[in-house]
DNA sequence: TCAATAAGTGTTAATATTACATTTATTTGC
DNA sequence: GCAAATAAATGTAATATTAACACTTATTGA
């Protein structure tokens, strides 16, 4: 019978990611330069075509390696975007993801490759089709995230300061933190080792590193909570 | 140049709609039992074929009427799954939309020509391909959205009594609440007006109804807040 | 040795949330 | 017409959470 299964209606579907990362300072996103036509030598999203067998996800793991030589990103999936003319070439919904990474663990030859480069969120340039509304899209919801989940496993080197984490969360919250709250909240998720190293660089004191602790990080990020900041 | 448009890759998008509503007892779904294979004479979800000319938010409001016979249906895209053999028949995509309906408006001829029944949510069916995983991820998404956004306008009839309301958000949240602070909390909102009318069906002293302040709601929803049950 | 720098640390006040019980208005049955 | 029954309406006190806030400590280098 295969009711409403018209050919005609079959349409392209492709993947952009919003790639997320932290240089201690501000977040980023991760633009590549256009390479061919449409829109040639503009910033756009890194994406791709979803292929005959693969899932989204696995295209979204596929396209994440290409640029990032990096597996097992963390990433989610975050909305369909199916504007009928939003693709100038062909019909082509597109399903955007964000991922979030360390800056530092990136491949460096792939990204220049793809000329692309790390943006501050607030000096992007704008992008292509409407990949400025994923964007902001992605920023929403990984805002919210910090809310009912635990962040920056993804994003910060595997030792870390308090204050390197405070400093994540204001670059993601856009918003300056009290350091003692903040010190209290984190610790009362109970989410992190503290080691004896310290490190020097920051001052002439030191500062005590941290590790999450993985497990308990895991188990947050499933059974969410909510935290306020 | 037309770079990665194959033709091969081309798959199906449907859109899938778990569609919501309140008897004034119990948060129900409204089910269709399909008259086609595969899986015929199984319930599922109301879906379609996104169509050539249409976004997914179209071919969603689409879908909805043909069921319901209404317009302008409350609704939210979801996630979009993509199993490669999540459809027996071909390589099909499919966008979940969630939807919420006053259940006293619905048409109950369409209804009825596609077999369709509300469910209890704790009685509903298994359903069909993926589509119960798409009612669970309805519902935590339907719960999440009674603590940052208003609801109800879409699910109760123009004048309620606080006590429905209540009972609203009892069956979203699958608790129990307690009467004066939920009162206490919904009017520190501000989204409702107090009528002078009673609503004498349910108490012989009779209880006031209300209204939503639809300037009000409408601004609530847009922003954001944060509202705890 | 002191000046400079960032780290580390607790308490109090304000706000938000929860728990909880009595009175009121009206109808109906005696 | 009075009593009983029913659900509505209402406020306060206790507890928990969040926000505001400043001084001491360790270390380096001038």
């Amino acid at each position: 019978m295969n009711r409403g299964y018209n050919q005609a209606d079959k349409v392209f579907l492709a993947v952009d990611c919003i790639i997320f990362g932290f240089d201690n300072e501000d977040l980023k996103v991760l633009l590549i330069k256009r390479d061919f036509e449409p829109e040639k030598g503009k910033w756009s999203l890194m994406g791709g075509f979803l292929k005959k067998d693969e899932t989204l996800n696995d295209a979204a793991s596929r396209i994440l390696f290409k640029l990032t030589g990096m597996h097992n990103i963390y990433m989610e999936q975050l909305y369909s975007f199916s504007e009928v003319n939003r693709d100038p070439v062909a019909r082509t919904i597109s399903t955007s993801y964000y991922a979030i990474i360390n800056i530092e663990k990136h491949n460096e030859e792939l990204i220049a490759n793809y000329e692309a480069k790390w943006f501050s969120l607030s000096k992007a340039p704008h992008l292509i089709f409407d990949h400025d509304e994923m964007l902001g899209r992605a920023i929403r919801r990984l805002r919210r995230r910090t809310s009912i989940s635990p962040i920056g496993f993804e994003l910060l080197p595997e030792k870390f300061t308090m204050r390197q984490l405070q400093k994540l969360y204001e670059a993601i919250l856009d918003k300056e933190l009290d350091k003692r709250n903040f010190i209290n909240k984190i610790n009362s998720m109970d989410i992190l080792i503290k080691l004896k190293e310290k490190d020097m660089s920051s001052s002439t004191k030191g500062s005590y590193l941290f590790m999450f602790d993985q497990e308990k990080y895991d188990d947050k990020q499933t059974n969410n909570f909510y935290l306020k900041l």
